[in-house]
Parts: structure tokens; C-alpha cells; sequence
DNA sequence: AGCCTTATAATTGTATACAAGTATTCAATT
DNA sequence: AATTGAATACTTGTATACAATTATAAGGCT
């Protein structure tokens, strides 16, 4: 796995995600502009995204290992989503992941890691101080991606970069951005002094903290 | 998500689950027959299970969900393939999960639910007298997903289904069988009381053991 | 009217053909 | 000898054609 600098001035622009067909049918499911039970008729989508049958039915298997579309041979696939429950799982599964990478980051981190991670964290204060919010969401992925790549463990990486394609996409926009910023990049701190210190469990308490608040603010209520 | 009867008679036969070209690859991965590094190139795929293109392609990018292949743009698939350290991860990361499936099972466990597992555990008892090694694979891997579908956690299912996959081919084969099927039956039988008994911290424990256990098992030393 | 049978249409599964991009070969040049 | 460049072969990406299966509709029957 290659590990690519991080440049902040191409953060702000999400387009290198949704250049294929599985991540524009992904963001629309998950934005829910494909509704959830809606069936995926092959010949639909292709007109729809002006695309042939062959990609389409490559998508189609990628969103059904993804969890995200049901596929029944010979039948069709139709469309799973996310139900406000699901979304609640996914934090709570999450956060136990979570902490468990900041755990294994504290213990296994290098010190070029390190440095990358404190560069992030810079960016992530300049960007905050600035207001830029769509740049944040970006710096904010890569600052958690930093972390799994810290714990040294494949697996975990896979699992949570699989659960970020959807935090991603949940995110709702509270009212105050500037103060919701500013919150989140505290909550950020935490974790960072926490793993420079190399305080696990000053570590593992800052990741909770963030969690759940994170829960709460993707909660529509908020 | 259709919930089907358990039938021990058709368990034993693992068939159905290579039927399709996803699933043959991703044997073929596990199992070492398909090297990690290795390229995939297409056309040799048509050749070596007779089939087009097209499908394929469609396994292929199914691969790279999973994880177990890396895909490069106009160059091709790579495999990528488990370590011994992923493994070692992997039962690392699925212990996590299971306790806390165990630990919502006991709160959400309908009655229903419950019967289902008493019949799957009395099967169990039934083919570890009998020594039936093959068909306990199965059994085995349908009790930790009923204890996944009664935690009634859609996420948490999907993550510990995928799972289950990896594990049914890593499983190395012990000296002894009739020791290995008593002592895995009694790890089950703990989680398995503790669960009707209702007692969440009982079946935590239960399980932490069992996935231990499961771990020095498929470490090839044992 | 309700139900079954049968014919037609629509959809999925598979194979193949063409386009676009990548790797390789080999000669020409420095 | 090493390097560059063009031509060729190969591989991937996409579109389309055909086969197999399923859904739909119409007509006949009780």
C-alpha cells in the first residue's frame, strides 16, 4: 500500500472519489437519493449514468460485497441503505475500533508517523482557524487514516476505512459551523497529545469522548 | 435478510458456496493456491475456470472489496492475500467483536431466537459424538451466526459474516480430532448456557476464551 | 369472477467485439 | 554499452449481441 503525501490544497475538491461508477451509486444510495428497497434495474442505470451494462454490473457487486444492494440471481438487485439504526450500530462498532487503533498507534507508532501526524494536526489547526469546512472534512478523514496506518494492523485499516466512506456521506451540518469546528478540533488535540505522549489510555479516553460526541452530532435532532 | 432453517443433512456439503467465480477465487486465495503478489490477468482467468470475461471481472472487483486484491487502473489485479500476521490480526480484531456481540445477544435474544440456538447447539452435541468433522465446520459457523443475528446489529453481522470466511479456510487441522471437536464443543456449550441463562459478563468470558482458544488453534506451531 | 395456461416482453447471465491504454521489443543514435 | 524512440503485441475498459431465466399479459376454462 502505497502511502501518498497528504496536500491539503486538493483536500477540498471530493472528486477523486466519486470518479467511478461504484462511488457515484455509493454516494447516492448513502445520500439517499436512490431510495432504500428501490430495485437496481441494470438497463436503468445505465441510461441514468450513460454508462454500458458491463460496468454497471461491476458496481453492482462491488455495492453487494459492500452491504449496500442485495442481489438475487437471476432477479435483480435492490437497494439495502441505511436505516437511522444501522448509522447508530456503525458509530457504536466504530468506536470500539476506534480506540482500539489509538491503543495499538500509542504502542507501534513510528517517529516519521509521528511527524506526519503533527503536520495533519497543523493543517487541521490552520484550516480550522480559517473556517474552511470542506477542506476540514478531508484533513479530518486523513487524520483518522494516519491512525490506523499507526496501529500497524491491516485489517483494522480496511475495517475503519470502510466505515469512513459512510461517515463521509452521514455527516449532517450543524447550525454554528465555526463553533462545531472548533469543538472537533479539540477533540482532535486530545487524541493527538494523547499518542504523542504515548499515553494509551489518555489516548483510548480522548477517542471515546470523540465518538461520541460524533455519534451526536449525526444525530438529525442536533 | 431471509432467515433459513438450519439443515445438518446439507451442511456437510460445502458446495454451495463455490458455486459461484467470487467465491472459487477467494478459496483459491485462502487457501495458498493463488499466490499473494501474484498478477491476475484475465484472460487467464477464462482459461483456468472457463468462463468469459465478464464475469470475472465482476469477481474480480468483488475481490477488491474484500481486500484480498489490489486493482490498478488500466494495469491489472494484484493479489494480496492474507500474512501470518493478518490472520493473527484478524482473530485479534473478530475477538473484539464477537464478545460484543455475545454481550447484545443476552439483552436482545428473542425466545424464538433462542430456540433456534438450542436446536443448533443440540446438533452440535450430536455430531461431536459422532466425530463428524466436516459437518461441525458448518454447524459451528451457523452458531456464531445466529448469536450475530440475535444481536440484532445488521453492521455488526455483515463485519463478523465477513469474517467467517477468511476463518473457514484458515482452520488448520489438529493432531487429534476427537480431543479438538470435545474441547471446541465445550468452549461452545459455555457460551451457549451463558447466553440462556442471560448473563452477559458469563458469556463475554465464555467467548474471550473460545476466541483464544481459536487463535492458538489455527497458529500453525499447535 | 377467479384461476390456470400460454405467449410475449423484459431482465439477467454470458460471450464476444472493439476502443483505449500499457508493456515489450528492437533498431537507431549517442 | 546505454538510452531513446517507434512499432508491435498485450491487457484492460467499454459496448453490444446472444442465451437463459423471470415477469407480465392475454385468452381460455371452470
Amino acid at each position: 500500500m502505497a502511502i501518498y503525501k497528504f496536500s491539503p490544497e486538493q483536500a477540498g475538491t471530493n472528486q477523486p472519489l466519486s470518479s467511478n461508477l461504484f462511488s457515484r451509486l455509493q454516494t447516492d444510495i448513502l445520500t439517499g437519493k436512490i431510495r432504500s428497497g428501490e430495485k437496481l434495474t441494470e438497463q436503468k442505470i445505465c441510461e441514468q449514468y450513460s454508462v454500458s451494462r458491463t460496468p454497471v454490473r461491476e458496481a453492482l457487486r462491488q455495492l453487494e460485497t459492500d452491504g449496500l444492494v442485495e442481489s438475487i440471481p437471476n432477479r435483480g438487485a435492490y437497494v439495502i441503505g441505511l436505516s437511522q439504526q444501522d448509522i447508530e450500530d456503525m458509530y457504536q462498532l466504530r468506536k470500539i475500533y476506534e480506540i482500539q487503533a489509538v491503543r495499538w498507534a500509542v504502542e507501534r507508532i513510528t517517529d516519521e508517523e509521528l511527524d506526519q501526524l503533527e503536520e495533519t494536526f497543523e493543517f487541521m489547526e490552520f484550516y480550522t482557524m480559517k473556517c474552511d469546512k470542506e477542506k476540514m472534512l478531508n484533513i479530518n478523514t486523513h487524520f483518522h487514516q494516519l491512525i490506523y496506518s499507526a496501529s500497524h494492523n491491516r485489517m483494522l485499516s480496511h475495517m475503519l476505512a470502510s466505515y469512513q466512506i459512510y461517515i463521509k456521506h452521514i455527516r449532517t451540518t450543524p447550525k454554528n459551523d465555526d463553533e462545531y469546528l472548533r469543538i472537533v478540533f479539540d477533540e482532535h488535540r486530545a487524541i493527538f497529545n494523547a499518542i504523542k505522549a504515548r499515553d494509551a489510555e489518555a489516548g483510548a479516553r480522548a477517542m471515546e469522548v470523540h465518538m461520541d460526541n460524533s455519534k451526536a452530532r449525526s444525530l438529525p435532532q442536533k
